[in-house]
RNA sequence: GGUGGGGUAGCGAAGUGGCUAAACGCGGUGGACUGUAAAUCCACUCCCUCAGGGUUCGGCAGUUCGAAUCUGUCCCCCACCA
């Protein structure tokens, strides 16, 4: 087995967790906040600074790594840690969001989809068995199968249709997937809002005994009600000794929902699109640090966050660079904001160990200013 | 002093009789962003107010049912020539 999840503590007061993934680059504790690096990197940031900030696991994309460089270029680097010099855990997508993202450009079949590459419109070709063997040149420590994110909202029928197709690719998944001792391998459960769409989803997945299991086809514009409630149905049908993965979620409060219903790991890009368009993450909630009120603003981003900086720089100077067009204002408000979230399940891991999940989640409710209602954060 | 060109919203720049409160770009002010087609996208940006109304296209005076657009005159700017 590539990786293995050691459970160290259950949570008292809800399904939350703590534990420990070991990959072949190293362990992360989890709960855990993976910054999102799709073409071989968190956009504008070096490995100095996701060191520095405390990242330590990132992801990077199937689709977008096979289009460019070229999963062969990957290869002959050494795989894709030695290729963009992250020595530490990779988790790579596998093209599954993509199939949702490109909608205007694909079309599904059983076999796989065919897409028009998004930049030059050439015919593509992504099937289950393509998926592991992109992954597979790229050396991630942990894949994802081939699945599809179907949309929001989509009918009962054909939820079920795909969440069948996506079962039916994962078992091909399983059967290329070559490198199992050095490469884990996910299953990802669909079934839309359906608990028995869910439950025959996750059961059949966990018949099949993936390395980990990820909940897909969520924050795609639902409600977050739904999206709690589909999980609090979904983790109990998933088995204890595996890490568990709702994929694309990043804000503080569905993070702070997720981990409370037994989820344990995360990826957005949420943290590092906004920064890049001057939005931070602060313990008051998100700040447009573009506006006005902050252009005589000499304080730091967020006085609580220790991050470089918030240690180095003002309010002030980050709105000028977002007015000039900066490129330094993407990067620092990035570094803020990762770090940020990696704070967050920080503190979250030490709420889980001092079973004190409940006061620190509603800490940070109230700190935002926001309710159990609220559809963002 | 002469000849030619020109003065349109914060800036640049279209528009040369009614469809024009006036394209478009920049700038400005907000907003959005959730397994990255995203340093992107959206809204507003003469004044007052929700629908509606009120003032505009260097100044003034005209022509016309109607003028940013035509005429006269004055002011200013640019280029070249003396």
């Amino acid at each position: 087995m590539a990786i293995k999840y050691r459970l160290i503590k259950e949570s008292r007061e809800c399904m939350a967790r703590l534990g420990v993934v070991e990959t072949p680059h190293g362990n992360f504790e989890t709960p855990v906040f993976m910054a999102v690096g799709t073409q071989a990197t968190v956009k504008t940031l070096t490995r100095e600074e996701l060191l520095a900030l405390g990242a330590e696991i990132i992801l990077g994309n199937t689709y977008h790594l096979w289009v460019q460089p070229g999963n062969s270029v990957i290869r002959e680097a050494g795989g894709l840690h030695a290729f963009m010099n992250w020595e530490r855990p990779i988790l790579t997508d596998s093209g599954g969001f993509q199939v949702f993202s490109l909608a205007k450009l694909r079309d599904i079949k059983e076999e796989g989809v065919r897409f028009r590459h998004h930049k030059s419109g050439a015919r593509l070709f992504l099937s289950p068995e393509k998926a592991i063997e992109i992954q597979n040149d790229l050396g991630s420590d942990i894949m994802m199968a081939f699945d599809e994110c179907p949309p929001y909202p989509s009918s009962y029928d054909y939820l079920k249709e795909s969440a069948d197709r996506t079962l039916r690719w994962a078992e091909r998944c399983l059967k290329a997937h070559k490198n199992k001792d050095r490469q884990a391998l996910f299953g990802i459960v669909q079934g839309g809002e359906f608990e028995d769409l869910r439950k025959y989803s996750a059961e059949e997945l966990v018949r099949m005994d993936f390395d980990g299991y990820a909940i897909g086809g969520l924050s795609v514009g639902e409600p977050k009600e739904i999206q709690n409630r589909v999980l609090a149905f979904t983790t109990p049908l998933l088995p204890k000794n595996k890490p568990r993965y709702l994929m694309g979620v990043g804000s503080p409060g569905m993070i702070l929902d997720a981990v409370e219903r037994g989820v344990d790991m995360f990826d957005c890009v949420l943290p590092t699109r906004i920064a890049r368009h001057g939005t931070a993450m602060t313990v008051r909630g998100r700040v447009n640090i573009a506006n006005k009120e902050f252009e005589r603003d000499f304080s730091p981003l967020d006085p609580a966050c220790d991050c470089y900086t918030c240690k180095h720089y003002t309010r002030a100077y980050l709105r000028h660079l977002f007015k000039a067009g900066e490129i330094l204002g993407m990067r620092l408000v990035s570094i803020h904001n990762i770090r940020f979230l990696v704070e967050l399940t920080e503190n979250i891991r030490k709420a889980i160990r001092e079973d004190r999940f409940y006061e620190y989640k509603e800490k940070v409710y109230r700190d935002y200013g926001l309710h159990d209602s609220d559809k963002d954060f």
